[in-house]
DNA sequence: CATCAGGGCCCTG
DNA sequence: CAGGGCCCTGAT
């Protein structure tokens, strides 16, 4: 087993998103897979996160309002790190919880849209965010591919156990992501005794390009949206369904939803047309015709707002498309 | 006990 | 561009 790593130094700093902007609709994501590298309690949120080679931990409390967003981060370390690392953490925090955006164009062109109105009130100031890094995400993705929730966690938990870490931080025990040079010098059938099937040789691959090929996020950030894809689209085990996740997810693309699987489907069709089963090509025209550069966020809203109800009361029709 | 699809993607023909 | 194969698991 993994020896707890303690994370006894930290840092605290306050951070302020711009206005207006909804803490727990932004840190907590509930129609993603549960995990253990994160936690959450409402306006609380604690992360573990690899960062420049070191481990850290990650807490978020909210202290403000959507009017008037604050945000007290502490990040814990293992070593006392330099002053300018935890600054540019903090500056990663931003970029992954997308902390700065400006959504008031988004709000004007898409406020009056009678569907996503109710959402978009319950939700206001809520961002797209991902915790993770490029490469984290992918793993993310692939565990996701082809398989039900609890297999992905399972596969999830299996990679954490053998590769990752656990640290200990503010009375948290998380698990912590690997860096890709671990998977790198695994074998493959090292990886498939995790039970992650044939994913072993696409974990493989994609760690590969981060050692060997120079695989890095902070240049694809600046890339545009088109070029970015193609590239993310070369990347073994990355298709059409995982491509948006990322563009979305990780680079805050809020237009990238030009494919819709077929677990998904079946939720678009009942919260944009009330039916069991409408063409995914229908789909793709109305939300187009809505939201138009800004489909993938407007969604997001009401995909988020109906797994938030979900939370609070079972979604009959919801149940049944969630196969635990 | 067997068969099959699941929150895809790669590769081949 | 269509379709078979791929890992493992739980449902039937």
């Amino acid at each position: 087993m993994n020896q707890i790593k303690i994370l006894k130094h930290h840092f605290d700093t306050i951070l302020f998103p711009t206005a207006p902007f909804h803490f727990d609709g932004t840190v907590y994501k509930p129609s993603h897979f549960p995990s253990t590298d994160v936690a959450y309690e409402e306006g609380k949120y604690w992360r573990t996160m690899r960062f420049e080679d070191s481990v850290f931990g990650m807490k978020m409390v909210n202290q403000g309002t959507v009017e008037e967003p604050e945000v007290s981060v502490s990040v814990y370390s293992e070593k006392e790190a330099h002053p300018g690392q935890y600054q540019r953490i903090c500056r990663e925090i931003e970029y992954r919880f997308d902390l700065k955006a400006d959504l008031a164009a988004f709000v004007d062109d898409c406020g009056g849209d009678d569907l996503l109105k109710p959402a978009l009130q319950r939700w206001r100031g809520m961002r797209v965010s991902a915790g993770e890094s490029l490469y984290e995400f992918l793993v993310l993705a692939t565990v996701l591919q082809n398989a039900t929730v609890r297999r992905s966690v399972q596969m999830l938990e299996n990679l954490f156990n053998r590769f990752g870490s656990v640290v200990s931080f503010d009375r948290k025990e998380l698990s912590a992501y690997w860096p890709p040079e671990a998977i790198v010098q695994a074998g493959e059938q090292e990886l498939r005794d995790l039970k992650v099937g044939y994913r072993a040789k696409t974990l493989i691959r994609q760690a590969q390009e981060f050692v060997n090929e120079g695989m890095d996020e902070y240049s694809l950030r600046v890339f545009p949206s088109d070029r970015l894809k193609a590239e993310l689209l070369d990347l073994y085990g990355i298709g059409p369904a995982s491509v948006w996740y990322l563009l979305f997810g990780v680079f805050k693309r809020y237009d990238a939803l030009e494919y819709v699987s077929p677990w998904e489907q079946k939720i678009y069709s009942r919260l944009l047309f009330d039916q069991e089963m409408v063409d995914a090509e229908v789909i793709l025209g109305e939300v187009e015709r809505r939201w138009g550069k800004w489909k993938m966020l407007a969604v997001h809203y009401i995909f988020e707002d109906l797994f938030w109800q979900r939370k609070t009361a079972p979604v009959p029709w919801l149940e049944e498309l969630i196969r635990l």
